[in-house]
DNA sequence: CTTCGACGATCAGGATTTTCATATTCAGGA
DNA sequence: TCCTGAATATGAAAATCCTGATCGTCGAAG
């Protein structure tokens, strides 16, 4: 599996080229938007990671001469912190995923696994729905009943594992897995406090609950009462 | 690479089963103390990792009674928390790591790899100094010049990762992947913050300090100082 | 020797997350 | 039905961490 690597900052094209190597994959890595092109077009690439700030030619005049040229290939977007709309205009222009800096390398590895399996033009749904809760991944944004929702870290990660596995009771070991990266004895409540949290911002105050407790088991997202006896 | 599980509660065993199966060990699961024992003396593993609160047959019962059959294999305790005096009680007896609950994944696969790796006996220093400096990686303590030092979970890491490479320049963006498991494009001065709390507590108020600023590279954490010119 | 610019230090403010103490709810048994 | 213990909910304080602004310092160029 060969990956392009086209970024201008060495410390970050060096982190990346390593961390791939390691990972087991070819790797080449170019300095600039003008070799980025050049290589892209000459070797044939399952994937190629692109930097959109590029001295010269900037990452989407990249993609663009590439895919004039009749290149195909996946392309995951690295774009800055308040880029947030570019990132938008990225996927339109035929990214096929992308990443906010700063990142954690295992966010990468696991997007560059998933885009060298799938190839590209396959980006999995990237808003995910139950009622009329919406949460897009893309733009990092929940909405419920249209009113927008504003969610930290933690809660964005809950609620996506929620909404993931919707239907099903969620066991606090699982949760702790998933979003603390934690193994817990159950010494601690921090999951009970963080759903709590969540609650409260698509929960409250809207028609139906989503949210529901499992006494025993733990907590499920669901959209219709499960036992509805009016 | 064959790894004998003891743990009663049965979240945290299938927890590890299923985690340690998917990153290629071989894996069975005792319930408990007893059928531990059983299994440590009849199939011959590469590593044992023992729950210390077991019902019936603790965790050092169990590690007697496979030390008394002859049976040779590294074993890596799970504590819980408060257990802390109890964790140097297993060392002694003759384990070879130990991990507190709650742990992230990532650790334990770590400590597992390094143990099947070097095979038992070989547990690495768990003591740290730089001068009259000392992390203690078991109690994760730290005190300077016999001085008591509380850390929090990040400074514990960051003072961790300069002791460990003593004398070597840091760059920012090597500790932010190994702190933080972060690619930063340097738009945030998480680091330097962070290196600042760290000298505070270590550095302040005593003779000498430890950590200095090499300009334009990064961090070093040195006992003496380099050049020497009185 | 002085000035300028880049880099680092420092501080205060906030946001987030965790811990802790205390209510409330629920299921099952008396 | 009423109790009782365990599980969950809740509220608020405490700890930790990050952001952004400002200030200071070092080093090189003039």
């Amino acid at each position: 599996m060969k990956i392009l690597i086209v970024e201008d900052e060495p410390k970050t094209g060096d982190y990346l080229k390593q961390g791939l190597t390691e990972a087991g994959f070819v790797t080449d890595l170019a300095r600039d938007g003008w070799d980025g092109l050049e290589l892209a077009k000459a070797g044939h690439y399952d994937l190629m990671i692109l930097d959109v700030m590029l001295p010269g030619l900037d990452g989407w005049q990249v993609l663009e001469g590439v895919r004039r040229a009749g290149v195909d290939m996946p392309v995951l977007f690295l774009t800055a912190r308040d880029q947030v709309e570019d990132r938008v205009k990225g996927l339109e222009l035929g990214a096929d995923d992308y990443l906010v800096k700063p990142f954690a390398f295992a966010e990468l590895l696991a997007r560059v696994r998933s885009l060298v399996r799938r190839g590209h033009g396959s980006l999995e749904s990237t808003v995910l729905k139950a009622a009329d809760l919406e949460l897009d991944l893309l733009r990092r944004r929940a909405t419920r009943a249209g009113r927008k929702i504003e969610l930290t870290a933690k809660e964005f990660a809950l609620l996506e594992l929620f909404l993931r596995r919707q239907g099903e009771v969620l066991p606090r070991s699982l949760i702790a897995s998933q979003v603390w990266d934690m193994n817990f004895d159950s010494d601690t409540n921090v999951i009970d406090v963080a759903v709590r949290r969540l609650r409260v911002k698509i929960d409250e105050g809207f028609e139906s609950r989503l949210i529901h407790t499992v006494r025993g088991m733990g907590y499920v997202l669901e959209a219709g009462p499960e036992g509805a006896a009016p």
